[in-house]
DNA sequence: ATAGGGTTAG
């Protein structure tokens, strides 16, 4: 019996019901706000959800269809403790007593399931609405959209925003700004623009100026700086001006394209115009791009005339000269840039630190590297990943694989890291260049053990690796599975196989690599593997022969 | 919610 031990069967049966059913007649959810509800209903309300509460399973025969109405069956949800007891009793009312559930009530429902992660049911919920004719208003389309890309339910999202022509809703940029990012943190910049372009097709989208600064940032990582200066020319169009985070985008694709000179001229003709002055950031862009051509003399001339400008430097522009200077083997200006650092009051940190550690390493200054990775705790820094990476890396270069594992043991116990392949590729390196091709497969497994995806090199490493030792056809399996798996193979990766392949006398497979290299699509990044169900499930049944 | 720094295959 669905109410044995309430105190309250009977009065059940003496409400005003006529009254109860006008007092839920809302039927949009763009309506002036609802009526509240009788307090009968209330009643009804409180004691469905502590019936339900109570017996989940009973049916709700004394709740009868003209007893529970909408709003009373609205009032219930609220009233239960957790998401997925308001769904059921959601669900049971509509199928057991024909309950036409209000906006109200659809409304709530979907943002508990979304409180309470359930993005899939909460998508369910959503499109029921809507095909109930209850169009959600902007800021509820906003609410959802924004929960489902806060739990990384990127292309739900999507499909969300894309209907809101169809809801007639307005989008904030920020709501959009906000997907878009996180796209381009995946490294899915194609699918940014994409939904960029449609939301702009839509009309009742306006983008801001940030809206323009993520995609041009999308646009540059992945080389296409045309483009990106095409969108900039747009901005205007869109009554949206560039501001100083634009021009520092585009300096900064402009360097990192390998076109420093034309990221230095940029900057040269921002200054002129006045309107958007450079500042710390836009010449720090120029001056890690000279510094990773080795230009170092440009590199420091731009940053005396930062200097001259009054603009000061701050520990990220030390901390690119220093990094220059190291890399080009010039350990005395990185220590005379150190110096210049700790005088204008700016301590170094742990970027400073590696990178001064890597300089040590790559001219041969092995006690000073040494020096400074164990003075690390006094100056209170802690190595992250690049220390680590950096140290690795060394280390192996050096032949001296047994520390580089204690190392990265070490590394793998900091809970606060998350490994990643650069950090495991030297050692995987190391152990395929004296023959331990086996041992090397094992820390691939035990990467991916650890979520830790391999990238190219991990692969391209290791088919290097087989074929050194004759085994041809896991070399050709591992390039197989870095297909399958959406992995960007590049010229090395093929070119490396292929002289195997022809140098083993196996020309008739060349072929087939060939097609499988032209065939696929390389994607933009491994990253990018996880949130493709596509490539995923592709990989699943596909393993290396180890 | 947007801009600059560190690590890698032959």
């Amino acid at each position: 019996m669905l109410l044995r031990g309430a105190p309250y069967p009977k009065p059940l049966r003496r409400l005003p019901l006529p009254l109860l059913l006008s007092s839920s007649s809302s039927s949009s959810s763009s309506a002036a706000a609802a009526p509240p509800p009788h307090p009968a209903e209330l009643w009804i309300a409180k004691a469905l959800a502590t019936a339900f509460v109570l017996s989940p399973s009973a049916r709700l025969g004394p709740f009868g269809p003209l007893l529970l109405t909408p709003l009373a069956a609205s009032e219930a949800l609220r009233r239960l403790p957790t998401a997925d007891s308001a769904l059921a009793l959601f669900e049971l009312a509509r199928s057991a007593l024909g309950v036409a559930h209000s906006p109200d009530a659809y409304r709530f429902l979907v943002g508990l399931l979304c409180r309470s992660g359930l993005h899939g049911d909460a998508l369910k919920v959503f499109d029921e609405m809507a095909s109930h004719g209850h169009s959600p208003d902007a800021s509820f389309l906003a609410f959802v959209a924004n929960s489902c890309a806060e739990a990384g339910l990127l292309d739900p999202c999507i499909r969300l925003l894309n209907r809101a022509s169809e809801f007639n809703s307005r989008l904030e940029p920020y709501t959009v700004n906000k997907v878009m990012s996180l796209l381009i943190a995946r490294n899915r910049i194609q699918d940014a623009v994409f939904l960029f372009s449609e939301q702009l097709n839509s009309q009742l989208f306006m983008p801001d100026a940030w809206s323009f600064n993520i995609v041009i940032k999308g646009l540059c990582r992945i080389g296409d700086i045309k483009g990106a200066f095409e969108l900039f020319e747009k901005m205007s169009s869109f009554r949206c001006s560039p501001d100083t985070v634009t021009h520092n985008i585009l300096v900064d694709g402009l360097c990192r394209a390998e076109q420093v000179d034309r990221g230095h001229e940029m900057l040269q003709r921002i200054r002129m115009d006045g309107t958007c002055m450079p500042n710390v950031v836009t010449y720090t862009s120029v001056i890690s791009g000279y510094c990773k051509m080795g230009r170092m003399e440009e590199a420091f001339r731009v940053f005396n005339d930062m200097i001259g400008l009054g603009i000061k430097p701050s520990r990220v522009t030390y901390n690119v000269l220093i990094d220059g200077y190291g890399k080009a083997g010039d350990m005395p200006s990185a220590a005379s840039v150190y110096e210049r650092m700790a005088l204008c009051g700016c301590p170094p940190d742990v970027v400073t630190i590696t990178s001064l550690i890597d300089g040590h390493c790559r001219n041969g200054q092995l006690d000073d590297a040494l020096k400074l990775w164990n003075e690390m705790g006094q100056r209170e820094l802690r190595p992250n990943i690049y220390t680590f990476a950096t140290m690795i890396n060394f280390l192996c270069k050096k032949n001296r694989l047994g520390e580089a594992q204690v190392l990265l043991k070490e590394l793998n116990e900091r809970t606060d890291i998350i490994p990643r392949a650069f950090v495991y590729n030297p050692i995987i390196d190391g152990l395929c260049k004296v023959g331990n091709v086996d041992e090397a497969n094992s820390i691939m497994l035990e990467m991916e053990r650890k979520k830790c995806f391999p990238d190219k090199y991990t692969y391209t490493i290791l088919i290097i690796g087989h074929c050194m030792k004759g085994r041809i056809s896991e070399a050709i399996a591992i390039f197989e599975k870095m297909v399958a798996t959406g992995c960007a193979h590049d010229g090395v990766t093929i070119s490396c196989l292929v002289t195997c392949l022809l140098k083993a006398g196996m020309p008739n497979k060349v072929e087939s690599i060939m097609l499988i290299a032209s065939g696929s699509s390389p994607r933009l990044d491994t990253s990018s593997v996880q949130d493709s169900p596509l490539s995923v499930r592709k990989s699943a049944d596909i393993s290396v022969a180890v």
